[in-house]
DNA sequence: TAATAAATGTCGTTT
DNA sequence: AAACGACGTTTATTA
């Protein structure tokens, strides 16, 4: 009786060698790296076809597939988790066929050469936290409303109208209605747009006066000037000042969770 | 003197020989893929910390990083390409810190214990093509202008106008001025109020009737509602058909390139 | 360098 | 399942 291994790694296998690793770690949900000569083929939303070459694939147990080559931050080739791996040795080479069910997708990985074959069992229970996003920005805000202005005093957020969700609405030290739209970067004109959807049926709807505060470290190129055709308002405010507030309180961001 | 090897793969080295190898792969812009239990801190438009847990770390040789944990398609971490990467190992461990001078950010990871370091040399030239982009269906269209309707003739592509540029301006077979907007996905309201955009400054600088005709595979809810409002049309034309047609033309596609 | 729009965007949330 | 918006979006194109 063999004794199961926690990885396995063939360095240059042969087709034949690597395809009984694969298999054995596909089927068990490893995590599969294979990096060797290959074409890839997708068709689905979109379809294409890399030639020839070397590339690193990555195959995860929870039926992710990506395909790098040797630049670049983005895979050339990839799908998401969900996929349905199939590994057959063809005469044209091994083939690793990835399909999505969800989108009708396809994409086909065939190595005629392989130069590492690693089946890994990872174990990753490993908190991840991610600090200062437009979330975060909103909670600090709720938290600490003088960050916006003395006396503001916010009666709720993601206040549903029409076109969508208002990030925070309050009323300012004179009982004035204001409506606070939140950006974690630079604003753009997009940014007063979605502001004015929100401002247009809050008008219908009180026919009283209303302040607009686009919320946002930096202003894009005209956002200033289109702020002030519409009569709105610009607090600058950064996430990384929404973080720190946040830190005060509690240990954890909003956005942590587990594995 | 040592024969240069194209490729070292170390299964559980030492933190000590692993950084010799990760250093000279990096130094010469290999590829470099490290499998073991690390933490990763970034920290740049946001910040971010990963606790202990066991994953695929991959360094390019043109400065990207990617940090994949077992699962997802997404990397929990990375850099994009044009990072510079610095290798010390500290009494936590084997530290990489990944510097991207651009956005001014910094993603370190620091491994405690190592499953597999595989240096490799990848040669990759291969060609990769793309069917069926958005620029894929208005070459089509130009091509074969009775794809959108009998008689339309374009006048020009990439049309200019204040809000952006218009995908196709052409006229109709009775010589009415048409905005073609298109979309290789199905179409939301954005790309009505997008196409309302030109139409806006059109009607400006004409003063005539215009048609405003937007193409898609598909309508999303309440789109054909908000198209008849405006009294815009629609157009089913799907990005499979123009890469058919774009294949009579020639026998690539325009988004081929060479790596 | 900044702005704009596309992407096989992906990913979460809510309807 | 569709719609909507955020994302450390990234990437390409153009002014």
């Amino acid at each position: 009786m063999e004794t199961p291994q926690r990885q396995q790694v063939l360095e240059n296998p042969s087709l034949e060698e690597a395809i009984k690793a694969i298999k054995a770690g596909i089927s068990r949900h490893r995590t599969v790296i294979i990096a060797g000569n290959c074409t890839v083929e997708y068709d689905g939303r979109a379809s294409s076809k890399l030639e020839q070459g070397e590339r690193v694939i990555l195959f995860k147990g929870d039926g992710s597939a990506l395909v790098h080559r040797p630049k670049d931050y983005s895979p050339v080739n990839w799908q998401p988790a969900g996929s349905l791996f199939r590994t057959i040795l063809t005469q044209d080479g091994l083939k690793i066929r990835v399909f999505r069910r969800k989108e009708n997708e396809t994409m086909e990985v065939i190595f005629t050469d392989l130069a590492m074959v690693a089946v890994l069992d990872l174990v990753d229970f490993g908190e991840f936290s991610l600090y200062a996003t437009e979330r975060d920005m909103q909670e600090a805000i709720l938290f600490k409303p003088e960050l916006l202005e003395p006396g503001f005093r916010p009666i709720t957020k993601e206040k549903a109208v029409d076109p969508g969700f208002i990030d925070i609405l309050g009323v300012d030290k004179d009982n004035k209605l204001t409506v606070v739209e939140i950006k974690r970067v630079k604003a753009n004109k997009d940014a007063v747009n979605q502001l004015k959807k929100y401002m247009d049926v809050i008008d219908l709807d009180k026919g009283r006066p209303v302040r607009a505060i686009l919320v946002a470290p930096e202003l894009g190129k005209g956002v200033e000037k289109l702020l002030k055709e519409y009569g709105y308002e610009y607090k600058l405010i950064s996430p990384q000042k929404c973080s720190e507030v946040l830190k005060q309180k509690k240990g954890k961001p909003l956005t942590s969770f587990f594995g």
